[in-house]
Formats: structure tokens, sequence, C-alpha cells
DNA sequence: GTGAAAGCGCTAACAG
DNA sequence: CTGTTAGCGCTTTCAC
């Protein structure tokens, strides 16, 4: 068969009348091997086309060199733009990554997490989906000493480190501008106040309305989700309930695509009726129309760090302390949420 | 310490005072164990909150089920629909998938697909490189015997399969559709020509012209790359030359951004000036000003084609033929490219 | 039905 | 500097 099993160790060993160990040695740059004999070894495994195999070495050194991640999503500007990241600083460091994608459901999310440990990953980057609340998955991985960092949509849980963005700080500058363009009828698509995201995004909103003294009117703060269907009903109910606020500050980028999809629909105009920003960028924010004005998530950032405390982590693993870290935001400011109030009624008469 | 090392088998087979081969076959359900013992065996793995190796497992039983993915980029739209496809397919056939991300460069791609052979992935996936001309590696993965399955941007290679989508055909479409608009000055921002997509894009392009009997004009038939910056300097570079055409087919959504950038910038304005379509969907082309039309990828089922033609294939290792699957596209229509051209003229006197 | 023996390919610890 | 000895944790024969 053409298939013959794969080249080992030992084949290169014999080819060469040395020891697997001399081999195995030479292969890792290990200092105990003279320079010719490191040189020999490695031309004729490069000629011999020999691959290592991981699965062997990482069973006898009990080490994976990879750290298992898991997201909600993949196919929203956030999390791609997060995994490419955690994925460049985990290449820069020699360390692989083992990606899976709970798709918002817990339970998978349970069982990546354990083919994970099955896998004996290194470390753990999670970020939760918005239902879970169940803590008991990472008790065990907590248990099991593998280090555990938590990354934008955190747990809050003694023992893990968490990276996150400052949400409640950003969404207070968002509201800040939008109060002080002259915008007071304010509402928030808030998500799910379940989850630090959306609790803290709530918060931020809260915040400013206070310092500015404006009531906050309990049905402009509407739960409902993440996602563009959540932007869409939730305007359709704001439309259909004959009370529209000016402003509406969005708990993500698709929340604000769907209610610029509602708005559309019902013949409305963004910024003379109403106005909007949200928290989080795409590569297409500037794009749309008109052009939308976002809290600046810096994705790269976040996904470096992740990386690096959980690299630091496992490098350290008896005397690391878990961190928070939290990473400032920045306003983009684009065409809505742009123009004072007076001015928008000047002109719209 | 806490740290004590993992249960094992045989930790649960000294508890139960059986051997670990019991274990080992209950936990798997083997059908040598009665269905007592079996039982038995789950209940105290449970209770013990054992982890099963796969390390260990994969080892000894030279399997791995997972398969590698390489891809050039996951932070765009077409591919991290396609990632998160695979992905579910993947799932749903209990496969795990070891994504690695090229970032476009070559020597990335080799070093990944190495590692992915040293884990002893059991197939591979791989949509490559704008660069990639190089074959070597990609022998190599054929002489280990692993099942090889190109997508979307492929190598012609004896020996593997490939999932694509009718580049040809989808652009011809596109481009016919334009020319029955009325619009005979047609240019393309065409990628690179050495790569699949590039090519097939352009020879749909140049299909539609002969038919229509219309001269191409080879300073309209640019090359440059598929990213944003390929459309800007693209399209700058056309208003530049002082000689406009009245419609571009962009090679890729983003090239699309880029030009939307450069003609903003100018001052000119869509589709009056200039009209465009584009090859590739994303979640915001509806959304963008004014909306773009396109020849949807159908991206979902590129991933569930390209996971289980490479499943059929590591279960089918030596009956296996490669296969070549060519999925259609569609036009979306929108507000881009749905303009008669005659009415156009009209509407700007 | 169950288990003892052997080995997957590699590395760690120690001896020479 | 090099090699021997023992596993890593699991699965695969093949007896019993």
């Amino acid at each position: 068969m053409n298939k013959k099993s794969h080249l080992t160790l030992g084949d290169i060993a014999k080819q060469l009348n040395v020891s697997t160990v001399t081999v195995s040695k030479a292969l890792r740059g290990h200092p105990d091997i003279s320079k010719e004999t490191a040189q020999l070894v490695k031309k004729v495994a490069q000629e011999l086309g020999y691959t290592p195999n991981y699965m062997a070495r990482n069973l006898s050194s009990k080490k994976s060199f990879a750290i298992g991640v898991v997201v909600p999503k993949v196919a929203h500007f956030f999390f791609s733009s997060l995994i490419e990241s955690i994925y460049d600083t985990a290449f820069h460091n020699n360390y692989e990554i083992i990606l899976t994608v709970s798709q918002e459901n817990v339970e998978r999310e349970i069982k990546h997490i354990e083919s994970l440990l099955a896998m004996r990953v290194d470390g753990l980057i999670v970020s939760v989906t918005q239902q879970t609340r169940d803590r008991a998955i990472f008790e065990k991985v907590k248990k099991q000493g593998i280090p555990l960092t938590f990354v934008d949509r955190v747990l809050d849980m003694p023992g893990t480190s968490t990276v996150t963005v400052d949400d409640r700080g950003g969404t207070f500058k968002a509201i800040e501008h939008a109060i002080n363009l002259g915008y007071t009828k304010i509402a928030q698509l808030a998500g799910y106040p379940e989850i630090n995201i959306g609790l803290n995004r709530y918060l931020g909103f809260e915040d400013a309305m206070k310092k500015y003294g404006l009531p906050i009117n309990r049905d402009w703060v509407i739960y409902g989700g993440f996602g563009e269907d959540a932007g869409y009903n939730g305007f359709m109910n704001l439309y259909k309930s004959g009370n529209l606020p000016e402003f509406i500050f969005a708990v993500t980028y698709p929340v604000a695509l769907g209610v610029y999809a509602a708005v559309d629909e019902l013949g409305l105009k963004i910024p003379g009726d109403i106005d909007i920003m949200c928290f989080g960028n795409s590569d297409v924010n500037r794009f749309i129309s008109p052009s939308l004005s976002c809290v600046n998530q810096p994705t790269e950032k976040l996904g470096n760090i992740a990386v690096e405390m959980t690299l630091n982590q496992i490098k350290n693993i008896d005397s690391f302390e878990p961190q928070h870290i939290e990473v400032p935001t920045e306003l983009i400011l684009r065409e809505t949420c742009s123009v004072f109030k007076k001015n928008l009624e000047k002109k719209s008469i």
C-alpha cells in the first residue's frame, strides 16, 4: 500500500545509526547534542520528509502548546476580528489555537469545552453565549488546573481572568455626546441584562442620564438580544407604541442595522426622524447611509491581551494571580448623531 | 499540590476492581461489555469527573477525528461565513475542526499545514492565499495519504478535490445584466489572474463582452488584489486616466467598498457617474448607500460540501475519487446596477 | 464478557 | 555528548 505508516524518530535514527533519543534531542535543538550531529539529523529528517507526531510528543511531555478558544459566533465583525487577533498573537508566540464555535448555544459550549479539555489544551479563552449562566463546566476547568480567561462576555468567577472593554464608560460617552447635541428623549436597545455587556452598557446609559438629570423612560429600555432582529423588532415596537424617542443607542452594530432596516421600511429618516449610535464598529459602519457613529471596541488589543494573559498564566501556573483588564474605548463620530438637534429641526421645516 | 495529574482509565478501573480495558471499552460503548458494567463504569466516570485524554486515544488508535482547515482570512464576510458553516457541518458529524489562518501569507500557510500534519488531522480543507503558487507542501500532504479538499481558492492538482462557486457563470450573469441595462463601457477590478477566482471571474467578464460584441478595453481590466485598497487605488487610477467607464465589476465586495470610498472622496455619484456591482455578498451590502447589487456566493453550501466531501474521503480512503463540485450563484439586485442607462442620463440632466 | 500483553511515537531521567 | 530504561494514557489483538 502507498499508505505506509508515518516516518518515526526511530526510522531516521536507524538511518544514522544513532538512538532515537539523539534524534529527538537534535530535532528539538537540545543543547546536549553536538552541532554536527544536530545538523546531520536535521538534514536527514528534512530529506526523508519527516513529520513529527505531536500527539505522541504531547502525550509524553504533557504539554500541548495549544490554547482552546470558545466563541459564540464567527460571522460577526466583532468576533471575526477578535479571532484574527487571537490567532495572530498565538502564532507569534508559537502556540496553536484550537477554536470552537458555540453558536450561542449553551450545550454546544459545554461540549466544546469538554473536547478542549480532552485535547489537553494548555489554557482556555472563552467568550460565553448570551444564555450562559451555569458555572459548572468552568469550575471543572479550574479544578483541572487549566488557566481560564474570559474575553468580552465574561462570567464573574473567582480564579479566572477577564479582558473586557470599558462597556460602561464607552456607553456613557456616547449618551453624553447625544445629550450635548440636544437630545433628551433617549432609548436603548439593550440586549440582555443578564450578561455583562448588556448590563454594563445599560449602566453607562443610566449614568449619563442621571448625570444630566434626564428621566429614564422604562418603555424605552428595550431588551431582546444582540442581533439584527432585536433591532428591527425593537424599533418596530417603539414605532407602534406611538411614542418615538429622538435618539436610540443600540447595544451592538447588528442591532443598529436592524433599526436601519425598520426605519427604512417605515419610510422614516435618520437623523431627521430618529438618530442613532451603537456600541461596536465594523468594516462597513462608514459605508452605510447615513454612516453610523459608534463606540469603537479595540478588538485587536482584546485578542492580544487575552492570549498574552493566558500564556502568562500557563507559564507561571503556580504564582499567577487572576487579572481583570478593561480596555478603553473611543467614540467614532460619523453622520449619525452629529447634527445639533436645533439645526435638525430647522432643516426639517 | 492541587494540580494532581489527570484521572486515567486506570484510576477508575481500580475503583471498580476491573481492568482498564473493560473501562475503555465500556466508555466507548463497545459491544463486548455487558449493559450493567457499562452503566456502572459510566456512572463512576461521571462522578469522578473523568476527562478522556484524546492525545493518548488518538496516538494508539491512529485517528484524530479532526479536520484541519487553512483559510487566508477570518475578518472578511465570505470567510467568516464559510468558517461558520464548516464548523457547523463538522459538529454535526462529530468531528473537530482545527482552524488556522494564513493571513494571505504563503510561509504561514506552509507552517500551518505542517502543524496540522503533525497533529495528525484526518483530513485537510484549504483555501489558498492570493500568492500561493508552489505545490510542494500539498504534494507532501498527498504523500502522507491525507485527504485534501480545496475550497473556493483552489490549486489545480491531481488527486485533490475542489469545491468552488461558479465564478465564471456568476460574473457572466452580472455583466450581462449591466449590458442589458445599456452599459457598454465596462471595467473590471479583477484581483489577480494567477488565482482561480481572479481568472474565472475575468473569463466570465470576457464571455459576456464577447457575446454582446463589446470591445474589452485593456486599461479597464485592472489587477491589484482583492482588498479594499485595491478597489480604492483601482478607481483612483481609473479616474486619473481621464477615461472613466460607465460600469465597474468588482471582483470582491471589499474591492467594491474601496470604490465607494474613492467615489465618495472624489465627490462623484453612484450610479450617476459610475455604476457598480460585485462578486460576493455580505451582511451589509444592503445597508450601504446605494445598496450594492452582487453575485451571491452560497457560503453555507460551500462549507457543507467541503466538509462532507472530506469526510467521505476519510471514510473511503482507498476507493475515493477526487471530486470537483461547482456551486451555482445567483444575482442579488439592489440599488446599484438597476436603473436603465437612458433613464439615468435623463435624470442627471 | 473480561483481561493480560504489547505497543502507538515520543520524551524525561539518568547513566555512561 | 550519547544512549538506556521507563513510561505518558490509551487501544488493539488475542487468550481465557
